[in-house]
DNA sequence: AAGTGGTCTAGACCACGGC
DNA sequence: CCGTGGTCTAGACCACTTC
């Protein structure tokens, strides 16, 4: 950031990055003392409010504890309860190797239910993908993701196995992710899903049905998953 | 928080009370302006700073949205993703018939499992029940509650098949429910639990375990739950 | 142009924690 | 005791929306 910068990112949001790559860099360790409004204040030239404002944010982004009378303080590194995220990053933090076998990839025009979900009209054309998830040589975790066609007609398969969709649609389409609403249930491997699993008929699966958002809350893919459920759980975190 | 606590309460809580009564009390409907900051000060007497405080408060509880330009707006009901709910809680929105029929009570001190997730001494004695929820008089769910049976000794029969575990444990027994960490997968009924539900054996089920926290942070009680899964659906948003 | 929220100042007093 | 965060004042200017 120079001085010839035309800056007019607010200053407690500019304090609010200082301090975040202070923990980021490692500088400060969880437990440690974050400078007090009153340095942060006369550091950054700033008044005693400004400075508050931007701790306060930190604290509500769980970046920092505060302690009356004591100080503000880097927060314990949090487990990412409730977040969004793709298999991919999901497994990035576990060292475990992940395969992804793309199994079809077409175009459909026959799931009104999907599309309503999608909030499209019922014959509204949509990519249909289903990818396998293996870990070693077993297949655990089935995914099946429909998307409106005409919008991501240029997603190629080669992407698809390759990287995060979540990634593809970030960084080649721009999509701002915002959040999914999940509907979670148990069922029973019918004779196709057994085979595909290698487990007998019957056998419980986990199934997840998501709808997830754009940024201007639009939904615009849907995933259905199923799951061995001796080899996944869903961790989630209620607050009361 | 009631109107006579006025002495200590600070004024941006007493401000934000006053816009949550309105709100409750439907003087104020979703989509709604609420009241200015510039008039929330000259109404009670305060800074803007301290009018800000107090709107900005109830758009963190997502009670209000604010629109820069434009106004502070009542928000749509939210739905209450991802909350600690009792089962009666979660009953209570939809004018659904439901009834809890205690199946056991006892004291057990061989369950060092549950011990350890409550981070107690793997024979300390807890309280365990078990309890039938039923729809109708169809049963779809078997939840079974341990709790350190020293602090709850006084539980009675009677509380738990007629009110809320929550409102007892909250009432009764001053206890400040904070989170719970739910691990969520699918099972089969074995023929017992074929026999509870009156399913087939082998009939899909979502088995959720739950770690409830008190607001020290403290785990306290453990609720091992069973949900036929045709019945049952769990819902949860996630966000990016 | 009028009204709104967003940012900010330069102070103040209080309640609390640790020494 | 001193330093901390928590609350609050009485203004100010800006950016934005609505009319």
């Amino acid at each position: 950031m120079s001085i010839t910068d035309q800056d007019t990112t607010p200053a407690y949001k500019r304090i609010m990055s200082a301090i975040q790559q202070q923990i980021d860099f490692g500088e400060l360790k969880p437990g440690h003392a974050v400078t007090s409004e009153r340095e942060l204040a006369k550091i950054h030239g700033v008044s005693l409010m400004t400075a508050r404002h931007a701790l306060a944010g930190l604290e509500r982004e769980g970046m920092v504890e505060r302690r009356r009378g004591s100080g503000t303080f880097v927060a314990p590194p949090k487990i990412h309860f409730n977040k969004l995220m793709s298999y991919t990053e999901q497994m990035a933090g576990r060292s475990l190797s992940v395969r992804t076998r793309l199994l079809s990839m077409k175009v459909i025009g026959d799931a009104p239910e999907i599309a309503a979900h999608l909030l499209l009209p019922s014959t509204y054309r949509l990519l249909r993908f289903e990818r396998l998830r293996l870990a070693g040589n077993e297949p655990f975790a089935l995914e099946t993701c429909y998307l409106p066609a005409e919008e991501f007609s240029t997603l190629s398969r080669d992407r698809l196995e390759r990287g995060s969709l979540f990634s593809v649609l970030e960084n080649d389409y721009g999509v701002k992710l915002s959040h999914a609403d999940e509907e979670v249930d148990a069922t029973a491997a019918d004779p196709r899903l057994a085979r595909t699993f290698g487990v007998p008929h019957g056998f419980p699966l986990l199934r997840i049905r998501e709808v997830i958002y754009s940024a201007q809350s639009r939904p615009f893919l849907y995933v259905l998953g199923l799951y061995r459920a001796d080899r996944h759980t869903l961790h989630i975190r209620r607050f009361r």
